[in-house]
DNA sequence: GTCTTTGAGTTCGTTCATCGAACCAACAGG
DNA sequence: CCTGTTGGTTCGATGAACGAACTCAAAGAC
């Protein structure tokens, strides 16, 4: 979508935007970059995408500034993919996506509810957190599953991971 | 994209939106239709979207209860394509991701300028007035292109008409 | 009464993106 | 030396998007 065929040469942020994150998948991928996933082997098992629409879609986001890919290992050498400032600004659209994808297109209400980290309150739909007044970084998001876990129908690790309660932003690898 | 190949059976709120707001053009023409493009031929020459493309997408729209198809005239029988109160509940998505493009992917900063109609200030980026406190509905913002739009590279109609400021959802063919 | 225009699509052949299964390479452990 | 893990790449088949041309119904112009 990126390339050559270009959204129309109209000026428009909106445009901008989804030429970059609105291609399939990504805007999947920088939410799960928020629940702290890293690894390119962690987001095929939890996102069930092809592999080569995954490292197209990883190269693209770190050639934007979204992610960043930093080394966590010398021997073998490995890679993990972390949010940006940038990305992480990208909190208050997928909060806003995703609370209405929970309002009008799920059954049985949204399946996850964000908190205040800091206070417990739930974030209202301008993503502030109507306690304390003003809009909650991510990093002080916590998402809590809302259903006792047997909605979900996936299996992998990383899915098991998540069906704690857990702050945003923070890997996988470290307890909540 | 939505029919057969879902994305993943995972219990997601943001998949589910994706679905039906995520594909291409989708997010475009309900930008359009919060600045007042209600007809066929209006998004064509506004989007250069594909005339197939966008057939498909305002009857996914419709058909899932974003958009309204409603006679304005009988003879002869047009239909124009207006946001249901679902559809405007898209505002906080639409204003969050485009926001970000002017922020990060616009180097001239964004292009337009979305003020509370009521009291003038510009909002916030949670979408609320800092004057007022709390959330501005779509019905009373106010988007003024920011440049002295020598930057539009397009020349139609509702471009033209795009170039004043406008009170979003109000229709093309009245005055603002 | 015929000619042309307008709005709102549909058709269709080409091109591009996605899918998924298999393959590859570098290192680690046994 | 063999196997497992991680992080990819390759490739043929399928599906979506593109865009130019075509359709159709109803007005309006002459």
């Amino acid at each position: 979508m990126a390339l050559g065929k270009d959204y129309e040469g109209q000026d428009c942020s909106l445009a901008r935007a989804l030429e970059l994150v609105g291609e399939r998948w990504t805007l999947l991928v920088i939410r799960d970059a928020f629940y702290g996933v890293r690894r390119y082997s962690d987001f095929v098992a939890h996102l069930d995408i092809p592999r080569a629409v995954l490292a197209d879609r990883l190269a693209a986001l770190t050639a934007a500034g979204v992610l960043e890919r930093r080394r966590y290992q010398q021997s073998p050498p490995r890679d993990e993919y972390v949010l940006t400032p940038m990305g992480r600004d990208l909190w208050p659209a997928v909060h806003a996506l995703s609370r209405w994808g929970g309002r009008y297109l799920s059954p049985d209400g949204p399946s996850k509810l964000y908190t205040h980290a800091l206070c417990g309150s739930p974030l209202d739909q301008a993503g502030t957190c109507p306690e304390c007044g003003g809009p909650v970084p991510p990093e002080d998001v916590e998402a809590r599953p809302v259903r006792p876990t047997a909605c979900d129908r996936r299996d992998d690790p990383v899915t098991r991971l998540l069906e704690g309660p857990r702050r945003l932003l923070r890997p996988l690898t470290e307890p909540v």
